[in-house]
RNA sequence: UCCUCCUUAGCUCAGUUGGUUAGAGCACCUGACUGUUAAUCAGGGGGUCGUUGGUUCAAGUCCAACAGGGGGAGCCA
């Protein structure tokens, strides 16, 4: 007989028909219930179990160990669910020692402990919730997409370009470490390693979109991204995946407006398929804010705040105008920040939390920043006063988060793009792909990058960014 | 990388001004239990107090270094 899923017993009041169920014991009351879970959902089902079953049978079935029972759904006669299954078989497919088991539920253990033991807290309420929307985030993704008939471009993991210079990069070689080829000046002969060459991991697929892009119109990547950086806080990984689309023909306006549609459509795929888990991790803040001093606790619940998300429109400044703000504000009057405000500053935390979560209190889109801060690629904006020199950047801030979305329209006028270049030290030669782009048919476009841990963090009200990816890799840590 | 806090049983945590044999709840083990919901009840086992070095008659407790972790910052997504 084929196994049916505990969800589509659980999503249907139907009774009175035979079932194999399989999954994971969670909890064995009275030597008599079982609470079963096989990750299709949030709820265990309830399994009851005939009174006369071998001994030796009831003894093995401990917490965490694999089971499969027949037996026939029935209306329950207890009262927290509505339906049960009377067991008339049940087989042990796994033990599991419950004095060697790290893992003990009942333990409440901390989220920490759990990251010691990824490999088992998918076997957790808050952690299978957590990756069940982390699913559904990345499908409807590719949906949002499909549906707007972009392109998903695979662009390469091994790279020779570190153009973008930003962050650190992590080698990718098979010469031998202990003793490599070397010139006669002593340094590495990469013309000796595997791709004749210098390469290392991506640290961003956009360079390679943007060439998709002027071929298909709208191109879109998804994959894992790495930065060797030695950041060691809640918000970063060795080891992220990034979303970057890349339209052609959009300007700044037309990218926001794509950010802001992307970043609802998904939220909302979240609320419409996963109800149950939202439910649960709004639980779940709750109870975690409770140790929390009461103005520090977040104003609205989980769900309550991405509703407010859809239902508002994300607040757009110019930095300009943010920079204004910062200067009027009480906190700049009492000289509540650290850092000092003033035009031409690579905004702090505590500038862009002020923004999101004091003064407008929702998602902000900051556009036209300085170009002294921002990448070569952006576009220049064209009017500005001396010393005033900005370019068509967006950076949307989520409130508890910070920064999850980094984007500009391109600069995709040739002379212009060189010049910035040089005047940043990125050689044009090396390049020349790139720049081939702007010399063949270039046209206006934009593009941003969309940290996908930063909006999983940002949907389930989870606070630590390793909690959120099955494994993560940050520095002094490779674990699993 | 910087600042700061933490590390005591499998887990979560107490442990007083340094002073006998280091405690609790849960988990685990044994037994009881025919409608449980983190089941309940009775009994039992379980510790190199993160590591190394130092101060002291005496260190879980004081000092230093190191390791790991949390929170904040920088960098960024």
């Amino acid at each position: 007989m084929q196994r049916t899923k505990i969800k589509d017993i659980l999503r249907n009041d139907a009774t009175d028909y035979e079932v194999v169920v399989k999954g994971w014991v969670r909890s064995f009351r009275n030597n008599q219930f079982i609470a079963l879970n096989d990750g299709s959902c949030m709820n265990n089902l309830q399994v009851v179990i005939d009174l006369n079953t071998d001994a030796d049978i009831v003894k093995r079935i401990t917490s965490s160990a694999a089971i499969s029972v027949h037996g026939k759904v029935m209306p329950s006669q207890g009262k927290g669910q509505k339906v049960e299954v009377i067991a008339s078989s049940i087989e042990i497919l796994g033990d599991c020692d419950a004095e060697k088991y790290p893992l003990q539920l009942k333990n409440k253990p901390s989220l920490e402990y759990l990251r010691e033991i990824a490999h088992l807290r998918f076997r957790t309420n808050t952690f299978g919730a957590v990756f069940r929307v982390r699913h559904s985030l990345a499908f409807a993704i590719h949906q949002f997409f499909n549906e707007r008939g972009f392109v998903y471009l695979h662009t390469p993991i091994v790279t020779a370009s570190d153009a973008e210079g930003a962050g650190e990069t992590f080698r990718v070689t098979s010469l031998p470490f202990d003793n490599p080829p070397r010139n006669e000046d002593g340094s590495v002969d990469f013309r000796e390693d595997f791709f004749g060459r210098s390469t290392n991991l991506t640290v961003s697929g956009q360079l390679e979109a943007e060439l998709g892009a002027m071929a298909f119109s709208e191109v879109y990547t998804f994959g894992p991204t790495f930065r060797a950086e030695n950041s060691n806080t809640a918000r970063h990984l060795a080891e992220f995946w990034m979303i970057e689309p890349e339209v052609a023909f959009n300007d700044l306006v037309a990218n926001m407006d794509l950010a802001e549609d992307f970043i609802k459509y998904i939220i909302q795929y979240a609320l419409d398929h996963n109800r149950e888990d939202l439910e649960f991790l709004t639980q779940r803040l709750v109870e975690e804010e409770k140790q929390k001093p009461q103005n520090e606790r977040s104003e609205m619940g989980l769900i309550e705040k991405l509703e407010f998300v859809l239902n508002n429109k994300f607040e757009r400044v110019t930095y300009t105008e943010a920079i204004d703000i910062l200067l009027q504000s009480p906190a700049y009057k009492k000289k509540k920040f650290q850092y000092d405000v003033s035009w031409g500053i690579d905004m702090q935390s505590e500038h862009e939390r002020y923004l999101v979560e004091k003064h407008f209190k929702k998602p902000v889109i900051v556009t036209n920043y300085p170009a002294a801060i921002k990448a070569f690629y952006m576009r220049q904006d064209d009017g500005c006063a001396p010393g005033k020199e900005t370019v068509a950047a967006m950076d949307i801030l989520a409130p508890g988060i910070g920064e999850i979305v980094g984007g500009s329209q391109r600069e995709e006028r040739l002379e212009r793009l060189e010049r910035r270049m040089n005047e940043m030290h990125i050689p044009t030669e090396e390049m020349y792909w790139y720049l081939d782009t702007r010399r063949f048919g270039t046209v206006p476009h934009a593009g941003f990058g969309l940290g996908f841990e930063r909006m999983v963090l940002f949907v389930t009200g989870m606070t630590n960014i390793r909690d959120v990816i099955p494994f993560p890799r940050t520095p002094k840590n490779a674990e699993f």
